[in-house]
DNA sequence: CTGTTAGCGCATTCAA
DNA sequence: TTGAATGCGCTAACAG
């Protein structure tokens, strides 16, 4: 079985629960009614007396009362929650910086408005059997898609009908409605940068290395680095190599192969960073000078790009930052009952290293 | 403010939902009663014949309709939904490898049961703020702990009032009842076995760097690392500095300031990874020679330690299977009533290098 | 400022 | 094999 199986059920009659303190209890406790207890809870002061606040409160705390989601969020018909799905075929799909940074950004930034976030990973495969698909369990749902466009595009179909506000993270798809929103970083430009970065470094016989599965991200820096660098000159030579996977040992396979096999490049794209020091890691280990014999960037970014030395020229992500903007999207999509803008783009900028 | 602030609320009255369809609706155009719909939902096929199924699930998909997780939470007292709290005083609380592994395999190995994670990164100081501690959410709970011990007690009496299972990953606690678990990874014998290597190799002035905030894994993998030198080398000298936080500049500027006033070590251990290999390209920088000059170590193997070269010699960590374990023994807890061992050990083991 | 009524969607219980 | 009644905990709307 893959990464992500189907679900089971597991909760069965054996495991009642203890029976938690209820606002009626602490309303008996307190003397007064549930509905006022109703009111201390949610912060309604002005519909409760100080001293009567005050009485509540001691109740809340000795009793330990905690609201119960589920009550609450039948009667009310929200959650406060939202969910991330993350499709990946790989089971450790937080192991990318920029998923796990987007995540971290995200979660916090819900939380200050009271919101919590549930986090699943899952195969192309397997999503229409995924929780949210025939749960309704949160307000609104993120997504980080990955796959051909045509399963994107499909399961972008599904996840409107789910009729909920939707926010697709780094999907290059344009929304029409105001339903669904994209937010990404500008990896075209980053692209473009790291082909300009080159051009001026008189490279033109290019590789790129990226993963086999699609991301689109990768997709649009890819494309707009070949497609600057054809601009800048049509000479130029590109190959691209597909990586089965983006761990060490398969990118240096990759890389290897085709080093066997072509006339040498000049400079390797690495679609991030980790392909990018695989890469460069590997060329090192054959003799080869960096930068003086092949120039090597990157796309991203993050801490660990700093134990690779030389230091890699890269693209630096506000991965972080993305997942603060979709918190802060979707909490203004839950009051305004609409996305303000269905594109959001968050700029990136080059940081150049010592590897070009 | 710090990373994590205290909570807002922000639905309101301007924010009605679209009404959803309900198990009536479904019912009432597949022409049976709400029982049934329940039925077939939830698998109960026993009670149903294949033509009623057969009509109710083309309505299901028809009408695109979705369990209220909220309706049937209330119903059944449970929600088939776990959180997991991490306490760092850092805002990418998963930017560490170690937290974003355990969390992938926590989230997977819960879906496979259908059971659904919560994330929530939060501050030492804003713990009593979270949203876990005032709203019944979820039908266990996760923590990760970081601060003092004093601190750490602190929070662990606020989470057994919760009167919830309670899985601590990571910590060095000993719980005492049947509601609460400890899994962790052998800290201690990873700290064991880096010194039995280093003092195989004769090494006797080490420097430990680990970060200032206390975990407790560190805590004991730096403890036993202690313990095991001194026993194995009475006269072994070990100074052990507190970098403010675990970036590559903040710990090179500690490992700076002791080189500059105290006599070279032969051995460096980081606590972890990051650190270790931040020490290791700041001696580098120096014109220290690695392993010939001074020795490094690290802790938890991740692949990103590869980008290092010389590549560094590691205790390799379970995390994701942590996490698997952790989601496998919640299950098993709410089907059993309670947890059948409270403390779970998973084994490391050394991975040399070419730093020793 | 405080209390009462009613019903959100669902599954348990019992009756048919 | 199917249906009807009931109430889980909470809060909107309103009455006092």
């Amino acid at each position: 079985m893959s990464a992500h199986g189907h679900e089971g059920f597991v909760m069965n009659e054996t495991s009642k629960f203890k029976k938690r303190v209820t606002i009626k209890e602490v309303a008996a406790a307190a003397g007064v009614s549930p509905m006022t207890v109703s009111n201390v809870v949610n912060g309604r002061f002005k519909f409760v007396s100080d001293a009567t606040r005050k009485v509540v409160e001691k109740e809340i705390s000795r009793l330990n009362y905690r609201v119960q989601e589920s009550g609450r969020g039948l009667r009310v018909s929200h959650r406060r929650a939202a969910g991330i799905l993350i499709i990946d075929e790989t089971k450790s799909f937080l192991s990318d910086h920029f998923n796990s940074h987007v995540v971290a950004g995200l979660s916090n930034s819900l939380s200050l408005s009271g919101y919590t976030l549930t986090v699943q990973g899952i195969s192309l495969e397997h999503f229409g059997q995924s929780h949210v698909m025939h749960n309704l369990s949160v307000d609104g749902l993120y997504v980080i898609l990955s796959g051909s466009r045509d399963k994107r595009e499909k399961v972008i179909e599904d996840l409107r009908r789910l009729d909920q506000p939707i926010v697709l993270l780094q999907e290059t798809y344009r929304p029409i409605d105001g339903n669904i929103c994209v937010i990404r970083q500008d990896d075209q430009l980053g692209g473009q940068m790291l082909a300009d970065h080159l051009a001026a470094r008189r490279r033109e016989r290019f590789v790129i290395i990226k993963p086999q599965t699609d991301w689109p991200a990768i997709e649009a820096r890819v494309d707009s680095f070949c497609t600057q660098i054809r601009k800048l000159n049509p000479n130029a030579n590109i190959s691209i190599l597909n990586s089965p996977d983006e761990s060490f040992d398969a990118v240096q396979a990759t890389l290897a192969e085709h080093l066997a096999n072509s006339p040498r490049p000049d400079a390797i794209f690495g679609a991030n960073d980790r392909l990018a020091i695989g890469a460069m890691l590997m060329l090192q280990s054959q003799g080869i000078a960096i930068p003086d014999e092949i120039s090597v960037v990157g796309f991203n970014g993050f801490e660990s790009r700093r134990y690779a030395r030389p230091l890699i020229t890269t693209v630096i992500s506000p991965a972080y930052a993305l997942g603060e903007t979709a918190g802060k999207v979707m909490i203004d999509r839950f009051i305004k009952g609409s996305f303000e803008q269905n594109e959001i783009v968050l700029p990136v900028y080059l940081e150049p290293g010592e590897t070009t």
